[in-house]
RNA sequence: GGGCUCGUAGCUCAGUUGGUUAGAGCGCGUCCCUGAUAAGGACGAGGUCGGCAGUUCGAAUCUGCCCGGGCCCA
């Protein structure tokens, strides 16, 4: 398209450069963060910068974010990057807004997944696992733990994350040990704990009882089978419900488990659920089950073998249950009642439910409710023991399943047989099916009322859950904002109305109220968890943990007091937990005398550890309460959404039992990092991203301000592919920061500050920096990082790299030097690059530290801080802002708005390349109107780029001010210096190629030759 | 199966107590500049606001149901 070739021009480029004020700084385009980064961090190591902070803001009120231990395993993983990064922006904002903040990072040391690691590696060296002593597998597994926390702390740190890393928390050190001993002496000293055989989720793999956090739930193929249980006595039960036919009856049951029938001791029926006689004929003989009513045909039609099906009757669960009629298990012998149960339902199986109280829950509950032996015939092993009849006795239970259904056939009482998928909980580590077995386990009781150690004897008396509970009540005096906080607050109202009964509600500024959950459904889901939750089984079979402190005496009588605890915690914490398996209960047990009862001598240490989450969960004891730097309960806990049931609620148990109030005063969490599709990711993906990888790849800086640009109250999608696109918002923030710099070589606001008008688009920029910075400190106080980091961004982008910046440029460039209006330009932008560093410290931590470097004269008092890390928040200029103000701003936009799609209307069609070209005339009425915009001078021309503007009279009609943007190639010359085309351009006789403006600037000379940046 | 939760342009997010043609930035397309230059600028095209049905004069916004995703349980 280039019509007009100009051979001849050839002029002399850029005779002028040398006369302009051209951007420069030290401060490279380039940030080359993952060669930079490890430096910076060595220099800030080296400089003691957290010890540095710590001591600077020695009298400020305190902060405490409470570190949750991430599991000293394998390398961290992108879960740990978005935890962590939250923490340490959060933390650091914090200690900008003054506050100290100091943090203690930390490591949960025990428990299964080491352990099972450490027999992998053992199995893979070729020797027996069971050959080696206790004390030498913990010994591996201290090792291993210790190896990972090491390799993650240096791992957290090359991440930016600042804290106490060289005196972090460790579950498995002595004092910690000991630390979580006094909990327990605590919930002892309570009479919380108590020892009972319970069925529990059990891994046959590794012979131990599992929390729910060990679980995994996958679909699975199960056989499933529908048995008639013949009733003890035909003729009773014909006589009660007026049966007349000659046939067998039974009671129809339905179960996926047919290995648990054996154990079978009742069953279960709902009391409101009718159930049919149901009159059949199956294998040419006729029948008579009963089974729920609206299970009829459900359960018989389509059955081979089946026909003639007919109801004979429909009776009332309640009159079937109390008709007391009981039957004969099959192929036990045992006759046995059935018992009544709500929680039957007639949406599977038959309505009657196969109850086992040593293989499940619920089972176990309504066989405690009726006084029926807890009877569990499965090994720790998986095999039945010789209690079960003897074609059983030895086999495990996954191949007692199929004989038991053969024997089910063998004596005629097997309906039918399929195979069902459903879902069934495993094993977290093996990957294999668990089993409901009963066992002997230590247990924390929920619902019983107690008076904490730190409580008064006149106290109320309280259980855990309701203490629980009572903490996280719904707050029904806040407004409602959303239909979740209604619903929160319709359960709110059920729930302080059973409050009223006993108790009266908590006050919202009661250290026993949790006041804040980010999000606020937490409040909701966290109240729903302690609601419903179980008795806490705090015992394992393992050995890589803390041991619980019991001691048996020959009569097996257990030794379990406060004091006893106390006394081998204070062994502990000298000595460590393996002192349980190397010392004496003499030794361990020191001074502490437990009466005749125990003789020291004839005791028997326990063999069960605590769960994992009693140590993690009592970590506010360890840390908090024992650095006499921390306070407790924390400001905050920061975790995934996964730890309202995990870290939130087991650290708040132990809490409440032992202080009465929860551990901390607000609760955070943010969800799980997904693929960009919003699926979960796992580590065959391509989208699965490596964090360790993507740090030396892109840099932390880079990875921190992508996670902190995510709204971490949802899910959190992320790839590498999204990650590195996301480099493009980085280059941007750091070239506004270099851009800023770059104009500020020659600047010192003591002598060069000017004031600044309103009516200027300098005061245009004065006013967005006041409302980016409250906007921004708003958000991190709100905890709404990717609202920070949006505002920080759009800032740079929009306000100061396509609007105010380019519009400064002129002036910057070409102005004399000291011109009041360059040093006006240069006031506002050396208070922006001071509050955009500032600002954007908490999350790129490095960047934001090298930019600091490169400002020249930073802030009174801030000019000896080593780092940007010890600043204090930036200063809003204060001035205030009237709505008349802001409409002439708005004006102004508007205008450049209109100017910018001429001059591209006028770049399309009069091949018009160059603002500096064009003119733009504002064409006005009204006197006032014209005065208020003539004050903004040049501003009229630079705000789009033009090379000069004009004032002119307009038809009545219409917007007050219209803008028409003129192409002037043919009326007025270029001025050679400053490129703008305009009429003064040669005026000054002496520099006929320049504007008025450039020959003088010319004149004052230039700063082109001045010494560079800091 | 249950509890909680999310679902607005390719991406990340705004959308205030329901109210005119649903916004921004990035990316993309087209173009300009070459004195922020492995930078900078302009213009433009993109959305049945997950779906359906209600309430309402009017709904992305309220209600119900459904679909899809996530966490936690069973």
């Amino acid at each position: 398209m280039s019509t007009e070739a100009k051979p001849t021009e050839s002029k002399p480029k850029n005779v002028y450069k040398d006369t302009l004020n051209l951007p420069q700084t030290a401060f490279p385009m380039e940030a080359k963060l993952v060669q930079n980064e490890p430096a910076r961090l060595k220099k800030w190591q080296e400089m003691r910068l957290y010890e540095k902070l710590m001591q600077h803001r020695a009298n400020a009120p305190k902060w405490i974010l409470h570190d949750g231990p991430p599991f000293a395993n394998n390398d961290i993983h992108i879960g740990h990057v978005t935890n962590k990064t939250l923490k340490d922006v959060f933390l650091r904002f914090k200690s900008l807004q003054g506050f100290q903040t100091p943090y203690v990072p930390g490591w949960d040391c025990h428990g299964l997944p080491i352990e099972h690691v450490v027999q992998e590696q053992v199995k893979k060296e070729g020797k027996n696992i069971r050959e080696m002593s206790t004390l030498e597998i913990r010994q591996r597994c201290f090792a291993h733990a210790e190896k990972f926390a090491a390799i993650q702390s240096v791992q957290f740190q090359r991440l930016g994350i600042l804290g106490e890393w060289d005196n972090p928390y460790m579950t498995m050190a002595p004092k910690y040990e000991a630390s979580t001993l006094e909990v327990f002496a605590d919930f002892v000293a309570a009479g919380l704990v108590y020892k009972q055989l319970k069925p529990v989720q059990w891994s046959i793999e590794n012979q131990t009882a599992l929390a729910d956090a060990e679980l995994e739930y996958q679909d699975v193929e199960d056989p499933s089978v529908y048995v008639e249980f013949p009733v003890e006595n035909p003729g009773l039960f014909k006589s009660k419900f007026d049966v007349r036919e000659n046939a067998a009856i039974s009671y129809l049951i339905w179960t996926t488990t047919p290995w648990t029938l054996p154990a079978n001791m009742a069953i279960a029926a709902n009391p409101t659920v009718d159930y049919a006689l149901v009159k059949y004929t199956r294998d040419g003989k006729v029948r008579v089950s009963v089974v729920a009513a609206a299970l009829v045909e459900k359960t018989f039609t389509g059955r081979a073998g089946v026909s003639d099906v007919s109801v004979l009757k429909t009776i009332g669960g309640k009159e079937l249950i109390e008709a007391g009629v009981k039957y004969t298990h099959p192929f036990a012998g045992r006759v046995s009642p059935l018992l009544p149960a709500d929680y039957v339902t007639t949406t599977d199986g038959t309505g009657l439910v196969h109850t086992a109280g040593g293989h499940g829950e619920d089972d176990y509950a309504t066989c405690m409710a009726h006084g029926v032996e807890i009877y569990c015939p499965v090994m720790a092993h998986g095999k039945f023991d010789a209690t079960v009849p003897e074609w059983l006795t030895g086999l495990s239970v996954w191949e007692a399943n199929p004989k038991i259904i053969d024997k089910l056939r063998e004596l005629d009482v097997l309906l039918a047989s399929e195979v069902i998928s459903h879902s069934y909980p495993h094993d977290w580590r093996s990957k294999r099916k668990t089993i409901s077995r009963a066992t002997e386990q230590w247990f924390v009781a929920l619902d019983k009322e107690f008076l904490s150690v730190a409580e008064p004897a006149n106290y109320l008396r309280l259980s855990l859950r309701s203490r629980a509970t009572r903490s996280v009540q719904f707050d029904e005096t806040q407004p409602l904002e959303s239909a979740t906080q209604r619903i929160a607050s319709q359960a709110a109202a059920k729930l302080r109305e059973s409050f009223r009964k006993v108790e009266s509600p908590l006050e919202f500024k009661d250290p026993r109220y949790i006041e804040t959950f980010i999000p606020a459904w937490g409040r909701n889901r966290l109240h729903a968890m302690l609601g419903t939750r179980p008795d806490w089984c705090v015992s394992r079979q393992r050995a890589w943990g803390l041991p619980i402190p019991v001691f048996y005496n020959e009569q097996g009588e257990p030794l379990l007091t406060p004091e006893s605890v106390r006394a081998v915690a204070k062994r502990f914490a000298e000595k460590g937990s393996d002192a349980w398996f190397t010392d004496s209960p003499a030794e361990l047990l020191g001074d502490y005398d437990p009466g005749p009862q125990f003789p020291k001598d004839k005791l028997r240490k326990e063999k069960d550890i605590f769960d994992v989450w009693f140590e993690s969960g009592s970590s506010w004891n360890a840390v908090l309460k024992k650095r006499d730097y921390l306070h407790y309960p924390a400001d905050l806990y920061l975790e995934g959404s996964d730890q309202h049931r995990g870290w939130f609620q087991l650290s708040m148990l132990p809490a409440l039992g032992a202080t009465g109030q929860p551990p901390f005063k607000a609760v955070l969490t943010h969800g799980f990092i997904v693929k960009p599709d919003g699926t979960k990711v796992s580590k065959s993906d391509k989208e699965y991203v490596t964090a360790t990888q993507e740090i030396e790849r892109h840099g932390a800086d880079l990875l921190r301000l992508f996670v902190c640009q995510l709204d971490f109250e949802g899910d959190m999608a992320a790839s590498p592919q999204l990650i590195k696109d996301f480099g493009d918002k980085y280059r941007k923030i750091r070239n506004t920061l270099r851009y800023l710099l770059s104009n500020l070589y020659d600047f010192n606001p003591a002598t060069d500050a000017q004031n600044v008008p309103q009516s200027s688009l300098d005061g245009w920029a004065l006013a967005e920096l006041d409302s980016l910075i409250q906007g921004v400190v708003a958000a991190y106080d709100n905890y709404q990082l990717h609202r920070a980091f949006r505002l920080l961004y759009d800032f740079c982008s929009v306000k100061v790299s396509a609007v105010y910046g380019n519009a400064m440029k002129d002036r910057l460039y070409c102005d004399a030097p000291h011109s009041p209006s360059r040093r006006r330009s240069q006031t506002v932008m050396h208070q922006m690059v001071i509050a955009l560093t500032k600002l954007l410290s908490p999350m790129a931590v490095f960047t934001a530290d090298e930019a600091w470097e490169y400002i020249p004269h930073k802030p009174a008092g801030e000019q000896s801080l080593p780092s940007v890390h010890l600043a204090s928040l930036p200063q809003v200029s204060g001035s205030s802002v009237s709505d008349d103000q802001r409409e002439e701003w708005n004006l102004l936009m508007q205008l450049r708005d209109d100017a910018l799609q001429q001059l591209d209307q006028l770049k399309k069609e009069a091949g018009l390349n160059k603002a500096l070209d064009a003119e733009v005339v504002y064409m006005v009425d009204d006197d006032v109107l014209r005065r208020k915009l003539q004050a903004y001078g040049s501003d009229l021309e630079d705000l789009v780029g033009a090379g000069f503007h004009s004032f002119a009279e307009k038809c009545p009609e219409g917007p007050a001010v219209v803008v028409k943007v003129i192409d002037r190639r043919n009326e007025y010359k270029v001025c050679a210096r400053s490129w703008k085309r305009r009429p003064d351009v040669g005026q000054n006789a002496a520099q006929p190629e320049l504007s008025l403006r450039d020959a003088s600037a010319m004149g004052e000379g230039t700063t082109a030759d001045a010494p560079g940046g800091s």
